[in-house]
DNA sequence: GGTGAAAATGAAAATCGTTTTCATTTAGCT
DNA sequence: AGCTAAATGAAAACGATTTTCATTTTCACC
């Protein structure tokens, strides 16, 4: 355990959103300004590879790490301000747990992210209208 | 509506699964060598853009197109073979509607995701031990 | 407390999917 | 047919991710 994997460890769990790289090496780099943006990345990887964080992707190309916790959820995603709200997904789990059976599929884990405006967005009238209700 | 559009939509609705930017491309490639790539990307954004289909990212860096039916569904996607089976998802749509509404969020999409291994990975043994049972 | 092998780091470069640019062509309207 | 806006194709730009490699550090063992 180095010192810089300490330090990127500790600065991710204490963190209560999901974090880019960038958004994360800043973070560090505000404590120990040696650490290389590789090392962030890495560490990252590391953390998804024993199962303690999952890569997410909402659209923007840039890639956020969620820290997972024993409790499920999903996220409600903001197309206006990116604001990304979790909520309880104790009622889905069920039903995904019986779609992999009947599939004939493991499950490993899964993902549930719904997009929207939230209140804000809307009062600010941030709302894109070409927006259509989309189904996945 | 030009012929080289017309090709590439027709090509993506045949399709009976996700397209990714290169295999659409070398699919109208067949039939029409002199289409451009960036002509099969635009087309695609284009899509998208009308709220025919919705971009899906599964983690490796590849982004495909989802054709959007009327019927709420979601995927089943198997880290072995990255196959994507997909499955209805009424019983879950009325939850997270209901959810939205109690966040004050205006829902135009969502996305369900289960990620797995299918049977026939299971049985070719190709199921990677080290991935954990995780929760988003 | 040394010692050596394996692992981790930092800086830079490579990679690769995505997106833009721009000159040219085409579609669609009158 | 003539005009204008839109679409196309090739190439370049972009940018996040990933790898490379030389160097440093950790850690197990003596």
């Amino acid at each position: 355990m180095t010192p810089q994997r300490e330090l990127i460890f500790r600065s991710f769990f204490e963190m209560d959103k999901h974090v880019s790289v960038d958004e994360l090496y800043e973070i560090v780099r505000s404590i120990d300004r040696s650490i290389g943006y590789s090392t962030v990345w890495r560490n990252l990887k590391l953390i998804c590879r024993v199962g303690l964080a999952q890569e997410v992707s909402i659209g923007d190309g840039i890639t956020r790490y969620d820290r997972l916790t024993r409790i499920p959820h999903g996220h409600l995603f903001c197309l206006g301000c990116k604001k990304v709200v979790e909520f309880n997904a104790d009622q889905i789990v069920g039903v995904l747990a019986q779609t992999a059976i009947e599939n004939d599929f493991t499950n490993k884990g899964f993902k549930v992210e719904v997009q929207g405006f939230c209140g804000e967005c809307r009062a600010k009238g941030s709302v894109d209208s070409s927006e259509t209700e989309s189904v996945s």
